[in-house]
DNA sequence: CGCACCACAATTTTT
DNA sequence: TTGTGGTGCG
């Protein structure tokens, strides 16, 4: 039975806690305070919850657990009562109960911008300290994990990672040997269900056994695969994706000791976008809490996305049933948008069924109502956009206030076009990662291989490039004497006089076998930088793309040395100075990473992409019937589902201005289509919509025959900001303006007209402007925003 | 062996 | 529309 001063201290320490974190509302400082134990955060778009997690940890690092619980600290006597009902310059000592030490956190994040930016927060809040924090993604945790103890799994610590691009060569590669059709076994399908079996926990063996068991002819086949995969996998020291996890997995449910230490150390794990984790993450996270069993996941049902890509929507539904004395508390009030754009969300997002109920507000008050404008075709759409920005431009906003959201790559191309002729700086953030680039992924194989000789996909890709006359006979020839002599494409290289079979092109393999040995050797007493300059003249590859001078290898080149600066930066930053530590780290690295805020520049991206982001202005192009929601997800109510969450992360990325745009008609992948206007802006109330809809083209209304009218595109491509004077042919154009003229341009203020070049139809014109420099536009575009002075 | 040409297919993808 | 992979020729 606790006294009444136990009670009254307590009270007094919870009060001055809590008294710390008043810049909070009453739901984040819950969630601050709520350390011991497990808990749920459903923490709405836009609702501060970044804010909260480095609140919470900070609360941590200086309270421990005294904000949230009532036990008693060994000092704990009446002056330090006194103290903290005071709150004077000793409270803070007394209020500490059990503080943690940084490295005993674990945060983990779904990217590693995400984790990079709580880092970067922490470290501004709590200063050196925070370095000891393991903020980082599940996957760069379990390589951390896995790096100490990997032999436990027969894996060397110098394990590799194969990405997405590996893996997909490498089940094409099985399919060949096996001689399966591509055509019949899709390798991302293979893929996929490989992913789905690691996810359930349901390894190569034992898929196989149950295939056969089921005689489905697919599923064993898929089976063998399988093994294949995990064999070659195991053979080269390298892990996909899933492993990382499944491994991790593995390795402490089966090695009492390791998971122990671990169990030991995480006093608190703390788990963002939780609703985007798989039944594996799940699994992984309620071991690395098990010791303490402080969890504590935040996440918002509305925003699962990646459902597709397996994660499950029950981690978040059925927390509370896994985590027994669970907490849940919601965040709700949301500090990003304007209501009418919140609203507008909230109606969307409405008609979903089977979520936990959340509905956003602001006190920001109503701002811009959403506008919905619909353009002629996807080049009026994009030129739609490109003017609308530049106009904000004119009016004082910075171009990186702007985003522009697809929902696919594709898309973008139009944009692009548009900007560029417009003279608007831009940035494409996703499609090809610079790592997947064909010369980059070369160079980064020839390292893979000095690291892991074994890697026999990697070391195909090399072995003739540049060419060597090495041919894919003498490959095929390589490969088959591995596999009978069960030892690796190198093994059989180094020593390829033994083999009869060989003898045409022994000399070239032993000597391309010498030249790997000779960099793993230079490997093991130089730096990373210089390993790379010796990869580069050794191999001969820099020679064969200087050799061959033309625009594209020039390009290659001018690749090759920014994967130099990438080395340079990476063993700057991290202080790692091991091959395989740069491998792993580039394995894990996105496209998103590379994405720089600062840069002033009018951003595009998929809706997927701009999960976690936010922008004063938000452009979604492509809201039509058939784009998004996509043709596949019409009429599959799951899917439909998914795809309604996305619309809701996209709507809730805007801060002020948002604006829906679709085009009547629209030219993807080669075939025109008519559309009609996304059901997503049906469901939108009108009171929070300024609609620029012609009639018939409502997602309720009939779609109207289109004839002949859209039939010509050139007539209308321009129609939506160009006035009639450059509808005309070039000619007539160079009639307006001419070279010498001074102009005054909406975005780009005053300048002179420097140079005129025809080209196709249109003119090439160079601007001098004052503020901005030289800028080059073409002719028609600009024209709509320019006037003679 | 390397290159040129043609058919083919093509959501979304934090790791 | 673009990128990829397979085939056939020099």
């Amino acid at each position: 039975m606790v006294n009444d001063f136990e009670k009254r201290f307590v009270k007094a320490r919870k009060e001055y806690i809590r008294a710390q974190f008043t810049h909070l509302n009453e739901m984040q400082q819950q969630a601050v305070l709520a350390t011991e134990g497990p808990l749920l955060i459903l923490a709405g778009a836009g609702s501060g919850k970044t804010t909260v997690l480095i609140n919470r940890i900070a609360n941590l690092l200086r309270y421990g657990k005294g904000g949230d619980s009532e036990e008693l600290n060994e000092y704990a006597d009446a002056a330090a009562l006194e103290s903290l009902e005071k709150g004077d310059e000793n409270a803070d000592f007394y209020a500490a109960l059990d503080p943690v030490e940084p490295w005993r956190i674990l945060a983990i994040t779904f990217t590693n911008k995400a984790a990079g930016e709580l880092k970067e927060r922490l470290e501004r809040m709590l200063g050196e300290r925070a370095n000891d924090i393991w903020a980082c993604t599940f996957h760069s945790a379990c390589v951390r994990i896995l790096r100490r103890d990997a032999e436990k799994l027969g894996f060397s610590t110098s394990f590799t990672i194969y990405d997405t691009s590996d893996t997909q060569s490498l089940v094409k590669r099985i399919l060949k040997d096996m001689e399966l059709d591509e055509k019949m076994m899709p390798p991302r399908s293979v893929l996929a269900e490989i992913s789905r079996a690691k996810d359930s926990r349901i390894g190569a063996q034992e898929y196989l056994s149950q295939a056969r068991a089921s005689s489905d002819f697919r599923r064993v086949k898929i089976g063998e695969i399988y093994v294949e995969y995990m064999r070659r996998l195991f053979a080269a020291n390298a892990m996909d994706f899933d492993d990382l996890i499944f491994f991790t997995v593995k390795l402490l449910e089966e090695n009492d000791e390791v998971c122990a230490y671990w169990q030991r150390r995480f006093r608190y794990v703390l788990i963002d976008e939780y609703q985007d984790t798989n039944h594996l993450q799940y699994l992984l996270a309620s071991l690395l809490s098990g010791g303490w069993g402080n969890i504590c996941v935040v996440g918002d049902d509305d925003q699962s996305i990646y459902k597709f890509r397996g994660a499950t929507i029950e981690n978040i539904l059925s927390f509370e049933n896994e985590f027994k004395g669970c907490r849940t508390i919601r965040l709700e009030q949301n500090y990003r948008s304007t209501s009418h754009i919140l609203d507008a969300a909230n109606a969307v997002i409405r008609n979903n069924i089977g979520r936990k109920g959340k509905e956003l507000w602001t006190n920001k008050g109503s701002g811009d109502l959403v506008s919905v404008q619909v353009a002629d075709n996807e080049n009026d759409e994009a030129q739609y956009v490109a003017s609308s920005i530049m106009a904000n431009y004119g009016q004082g906003a910075n171009w990186r206030d702007h985003a522009i959201l697809y929902r696919m790559n594709a898309q973008s191309r139009p944009l692009e076009n548009a900007f560029k002729r417009n003279g608007i700086p831009y940035r494409i953030v996703g499609g090809t990662r610079f790592f997947d680039r064909a010369e980059i992924k070369d160079v980064l194989s020839y390292m893979c291989v000095v690291a892991t000789p074994e890697d026999d996909l990697r070391l195909t890709r090399i072995i003739n490039n540049p060419p060597r006359g090495i041919g894919a006979k003498s490959i095929e020839t390589l490969r088959t004497l591995a596999l009978e002599n069960n030892t690796s494409m190198f093994g059989i290289a180094a020593d390829a006089d033994s083999y009869a079979e060989l003898r045409t092109a022994s000399i070239k393999l032993r000597l391309f076998a010498s030249m790997i040995e000779e960099l793993r050797d230079f490997a093991k007493k130089n730096s990373l930088e210089a390993l790379l300059d010796e990869i580069l003249d050794k191999s001969g590859y820099l020679r064969a793309l200087e050799e061959k001078d033309n625009e594209e290898n020039r390009d290659r080149a001018e690749n090759v040395r920014e994967l130099k600066s990438s080395i340079v930066n990476y063993v700057q930053e991290t202080g790692d100075d091991t091959l395989e530590g740069y491998l792993a780290n580039i394995a894990l690295y996105s496209d998103l990473d590379n994405y720089d805020r600062e840069a002033d520049a009018v951003v595009m991206m998929t809706m997927h992409s701009a999960k976690g982001l936010e922008f004063p202005w938000v452009y979604i192009v492509g809201m039509e019937e058939g784009i998004f929601p996509g043709t596949r997800c019409i009429g599959e109510h799951e899917e439909m589902e998914e795809e309604r969450r996305l619309c809701y992360v996209a709507l809730t990325r805007a801060e002020k201005h948002l604006e829906l745009v679709c085009a009547r008609q629209r030219m993807l992948f080669g075939s025109t289509t008519a559309n009609r206007v996304s059901r997503f802006v049906d469901e939108i109330p009108a009171e929070h919509v300024k609609k620029n809809i012609p009639r018939g083209y409502g997602f309720s209304e009939k779609p109207r025959d289109l004839g002949f009218a859209y039939k010509s595109t050139a007539q209308s491509r321009h129609s939506v900001a160009a006035p009639s004077a450059v509808k005309a042919p070039a000619p007539a154009a160079s009639t307006a303006f001419a070279l010498g003229d001074s102009v005054r341009h909406k975005a780009f203020g005053e300048g002179v007209i420097t140079k005129m070049t025809p080209m196709g139809g249109d003119y090439l014109i160079e601007v001098n402007f004052e503020q901005q420099g030289t800028k080059k536009l073409m002719l028609r575009a600009a024209a709509a925003h320019m006037e003679k002075v």
